[in-house]
DNA sequence: CCCCGTTTTGGACGATCGTCCAGTACGATC
DNA sequence: GATCGTACTGGACGATCGTCCAAAACGGGG
């Protein structure tokens, strides 16, 4: 692992730890275990590296899931296909952070509607080619439904997957 | 409008604008047009005027909703009493920044949790009433889908409640 | 061994942070 | 008009911020 990609990492650590507007040039450089110059070498400025971590990390927990889906045949197994690859992923809070900050950054937000277009149109995709009405629209609301699940999570563990998979599969139909 | 309530109007504002983290006390003075001792003098600290400013826009935004649903009779009706309640509180990316911030301030933790579970209360009860199954599951995964659905939003204006309302209704059947 | 480009260090700089406090402004009470 | 408590001002304090930079450390080719 490179100094470049400690830094990184220790960005989406920090970024969900203490919230993105709280992440500093010091914490970055000591979490990464190098000294406090470093990251104006490897990157333009601090925000710099918190975009970078942040669009890194949903593109890696989504590159899966058009295989993974491409397994599921019935409308429940394609939400547990999604929502055991959204619990694997791990620290969702980095997504509502991300996704936040993307009001407030032109670059991220960008690079945010990108992927969550993408994510909509491999969902939309499947619902399509499964008789599932409105497929676009019950893609849209299903991606959003999903992050404010995540984010209602860290607040009340007892939101479990069993609990929502019933209620969300609905929509699917 | 007294200077302690300008200053927690200038809260309201401000978390939204640059984020929970990035709001300082001299910020907070000069929206309110006060000097910037102010703050400490009726609030024991910064995050404690956020903490007061939150959780009392929360209240206040949900504070009708009781009535109001007592006058929809339909699933339908309901879902779109909800979402225009939710649409005139504006500055919905208020909730999203509170409830990330809940997660690493427990005072906090505990008003949202408390706002949040009269929400769901409110919202279950009405279900049951109306033979909605699994009410109280379903009114937490519908609080969370909105609150997805009001993130999600505020990068793509196109998830309008048009679009929203027909596949959310889905979950109330 | 020396040289040189790459990488890393640690500190300097000015700006801003949260907090605190001595002092001012002002309306009510005598 | 003098007194007094409440409300507010504006600046001081040390800490931390983002950024920059001179110097040290490192590693492969001459």
């Amino acid at each position: 692992m490179t100094v470049r990609e400690r830094l990184l990492a220790a960005a989406a650590e920090l970024i969900v730890e203490k919230g993105w507007g709280a992440v500093s040039t010091r914490m970055l450089a000591e979490r990464a275990g190098v000294g406090s110059g470093v990251v104006h070498y490897h990157f333009d400025s601090t925000p710099a590296v918190l975009v970078e971590a942040a669009t890194g990390a949903l593109r890696a927990s989504l590159a899966g899931l058009p295989d993974l889906l491409a397994t599921a045949h019935r409308p429940d197994d394609a939400l547990d296909v999604i929502l055991t690859a959204l619990d694997e992923a791990g620290g969702q809070e980095l997504f509502t952070e991300t996704f936040l900050a993307a009001t407030r950054n032109e670059d991220l937000r960008r690079a945010v509607g990108d992927v969550l277009a993408e994510f909509r149109r491999t969902i939309a995709t499947w619902l399509a080619e499964h008789d599932v009405p409105t497929p676009e629209a019950t893609a849209a609301v299903l991606a959003a439904a999903l992050d404010g699940v995540m984010l209602h999570r860290a607040l009340d563990p007892a939101l479990s997957r069993a609990l929502v998979a019933p209620v969300l599969g609905r929509v699917l139909r």
